[in-house]
DNA sequence: CTTCTAATTAGATATTGACCTAATCATATT
DNA sequence: AATATGATTAGGTCAATATCTAATTAGAAG
């Protein structure tokens, strides 16, 4: 499941509802357009845009498409943004450039003590200085400035 | 909090990095856009819309701002995607106009026998037939129809 | 096999969104 | 107070999205 693809599937409005009407009952094109006031061609590219998110799957049934929601699909994306929410926050480790920039004040092991190269992520280049002093404001990373 | 809102700031690659990165880690605006490698109006800008969707809080300090993300919203979020998931299908009720496009056959109590205004509903206006015969495939609305 | 009809696709247009550079703002440091 | 710096806002450009009408496709029905 490409979870970018399913959040902008139900980001907008229009297929959100497309969404809910679907859950609750089976809708054609046409009940769905005149429901939602909008051209049978719009909601069919609607319909697409949920398909191809795995959020709809579709079968002809006589002249009428049926969709059904993929409630897994939901659920799976529900778990998802739990999980997200579960990410636990890292301490800092100035000396593996890709974490400095981290951690509360009272967390950082190098506090005020960043290197140059530390500086220079934190803070871009030009920003880090070479004379040294290594104290004060500017030489530290963000986590370590109060 | 609104969901659509929410849904529409998460739903972009940018903005779901810079989330995860700073579950993990403080940032400072530089250091995201160095980690991105983006301007930090950029960088800004997706944070304005992240701040807008109440997903962080930001504070100053000294010269630097520091985001915190809000994982209670996303745990918000996620819990209403569950519910969406969880919405059941009701039956068919043709006789109450907004009901009508609805659930499979074998549920549906009035097969074969939705009146003109269900036909209408369904099918939109000139689709429906004023000569009475109700019977066959043109006369039910969706659910009706294998 | 021809006709009818629901759905989809094509093509056009207007809006929104993402990104940049430059300007401005707010706050620290001197 | 003056200056420096991190962040934000302003303004512009280009791509993506939402919507429409019109044309096409796919599948019944006669």
């Amino acid at each position: 499941m490409d979870k970018e693809i399913v959040l902008k599937a139900i980001a907008n409005d229009t297929r959100m509802s497309i969404l809910t009407l679907l859950l609750r009952h089976n809708y054609c094109v046409r009940a769905l357009a005149n429901e939602l006031d909008l051209a049978e061609a719009t909601i069919s590219q609607h319909l697409k845009v949920l398909r191809e998110a795995g959020l709809l799957v579709g079968e002809k049934r006589g002249y009428f498409m049926h969709y059904d929601v993929e409630r897994s699909a939901l659920l799976e994306l529900a778990k998802e943004i739990e999980a997200l929410a579960g990410i636990e926050r890292e301490g800092c480790r100035p000396e593996d450039r890709n974490d400095c920039p981290a951690v509360e004040e009272q967390a950082c092991p190098k506090k005020g003590q960043c290197d140059d190269e530390v500086k220079e992520f934190c803070h871009g280049p030009g920003h880090g200085r070479d004379d040294g002093e290594g104290e004060g404001h500017h030489g530290n990373c963000s986590c370590h400035k109060s």
